[in-house]
DNA sequence: TTGTAGGCGTTATCAA
DNA sequence: TTGATAACGCCTACAA
């Protein structure tokens, strides 16, 4: 089997406690010749911590867990990223984990997760919960929670995304191109940023005194097809000259449908995304999007999460700011 | 703290040793009665098990680790996505390390790994080891590599993505539309996979009796911007109809620049993406393109492994067909 | 049917 | 300067 300290201390014909010692560079005491033994035999050894025995004792683990929907999105995909890098930045180890949005999975992890004594864990739940979630009362470590306020008591650390400014900055865009007649195609309404996003929305307009005109508001599906095929279905409102819409994705499906229809982007219409994912500079032209710091959410998520494991323990909610970027997809509005 | 057997057994007035079998389904030796009561005391007191002790003993920790080089790739997520989907249906939790294509991260984490007692190591490199890896030899799990042949002494299990038939594939499909002058335009060419997909390349022109020219053959980076600014720079060869790419993304470029100038895809040139990825749905046309069976590739590095982890000690691999799907990005060649 | 006891590999306290 | 020893929480012969 594997070396352990045991057979480093016997080999050197000294005690574990001292090779303990030794390994874990609280070695003030040792003398330098016990010392450096040890550090050769280890080596010649191959000697390999067993963190399950030190986890042990010390009672921490350096290891988290994330969940999320589906690390296939694109913008999950940024946040996870930022959080592994993180994590391993501090010795971390991060256990990944795909919910599906399914409440059942999201619990099974939760209780893997606490069995594996994770020191801390990260929960990004796009979905909005309507169940009670009383599986959180039994996660006894600190997690921490992006974008969600409402579910999820006793979390100790939430990062915001401000979508409300996120949206209203898309909409002062708009309008500062002279676009009056603003659609928005949202994804899932469910969801718990829909209605700040729908509030930045009106806010834009209100900037610009702009009526807010509730037939300029329509949803679907997430997706790039479903955009397109929502205005397949529907058509634009009489005098719409822009677009804004709930992500990147769904801005190609529109991209695709204008192209089908005729309609020059940005010359006819303007188009916005949302994530600023790659997903806005494959088309040409590139689209004018929100940047919501994904990966550096996913950062935020461990560093303030770590804060609390290591001692701090009042809640914290941190904010993070959305921003445009103006790309070729928008432009003057046609008159 | 929290709850263990210990409090349990004192709770319920027996031993730890009952406590145990009860909570491990190896109760057929206790009375229905304690069965009950322990059951029922766990579940009050709301016990969870320390996996971290149980693995002490049992010596395995149901915990594997994946390798690669940056999640946020497209089709490393998706073998990530099918990694984790079959580790979790069996029981096992992932941890995931990004190595960034650097030797020095990879060793990191292996090491990082081997100290947490995972069960095996999923290695996914796409970077041609040049270095003799003999840091390799320190794990002392079952590990399984994606498309690696030449490197990685001792791996249990090999899971081999058929390029060279991907890439014929697709030079078949453009030769039978008429093309006879087929661009291939790859990415960096020292990654292992690329000799195949050079030979496939040229068996697929063999196929057809279409002579091959070296000129038709270019190399620039994995990326979007990179194979758009190839062709801005070199231009296209005289009578080149048709080009293949080496990733999805690259094809985007493609069609950007042929956009840019002028040319219709595909009536004036067909284009060739690779990965059949989320991107190569993304574009109007859709891109014809080669599937790699990535999501099931994962799944299938987890299956293997298991078997391996499991008992089987026979090193195996596993070879994985590549298709194309023809997608509106190709068409009859122009005369 | 139940319980005792030893051990998994570390860490940490305290005595020598 | 070093070492003996007792945990940590669980599993498992084997004994009662």
């Amino acid at each position: 089997m594997s070396v352990t300290m045991k057979d480093i201390a016997r080999r050197c014909g000294i005690s574990v406690a001292t090779v303990s010692k030794v390994l874990n560079d609280k070695d003030a005491d040792v003398s330098e010749v016990t010392r450096e033994l040890v550090k050769r035999t280890s080596k010649e050894m191959g000697y390999v911590v067993n963190t399950l025995a030190r986890s042990m004792k010390t009672k921490n683990t350096k290891t988290l867990g994330i969940m999320m929907p589906d690390i296939k999105n694109a913008f999950y995909t940024d946040i996870c990223r930022g959080a592994e890098d993180m994590a391993m930045k501090n010795g971390y180890s991060l256990f990944l984990c795909n919910t599906d949005d399914k409440i059942e999975k999201e619990i099974h992890y939760l209780e893997k997760l606490m069995e594996k004594q994770v020191d801390g864990i990260i929960i990004i739940a796009s979905m909005e919960r309507n169940t009670k979630m009383e599986e959180i009362q039994k996660v006894s470590v600190p997690f921490a929670v992006l974008n969600n306020n409402t579910h999820y008591p006793g979390c100790s650390v939430r990062v915001v995304v401000d979508n409300e400014n996120g949206m209203r900055e898309a909409v002062n865009h708009l309008a500062s191109l002279g676009h009056r007649r603003i659609f928005y195609l949202t994804g899932r309404t469910v969801l718990p940023f829909h209605k700040d996003r729908v509030n930045g929305y009106k806010e834009g307009l209100a900037d610009w005194s702009i009526p807010y005109d509730e037939h300029l508001l329509g949803s679907t599906e997430f997706s790039m097809e479903a955009a397109k095929c929502f205005f397949k279905l529907h058509g634009l409102p009489q005098g719409v000259t822009a677009i804004c819409t709930g992500n990147d994705l769904m801005a190609q499906g529109v991209l695709q449908w204008a192209h089908e229809e005729g309609l020059k982007v940005p010359e006819d219409l303007s188009v916005v995304g949302y994530d600023d994912s790659i997903f806005s500079r494959i088309s040409a032209p590139k689209l004018t999007t929100v940047h919501q710091q994904s990966y550096r959410s996913g950062e935020l998520l461990v560093e303030e999460l770590l804060k609390q494991i290591e001692g701090e323990n009042r809640p914290k909610t941190v904010y993070l700011t959305s921003s445009l970027m103006a790309r070729g997809s928008t432009g003057p509005a046609p008159r």
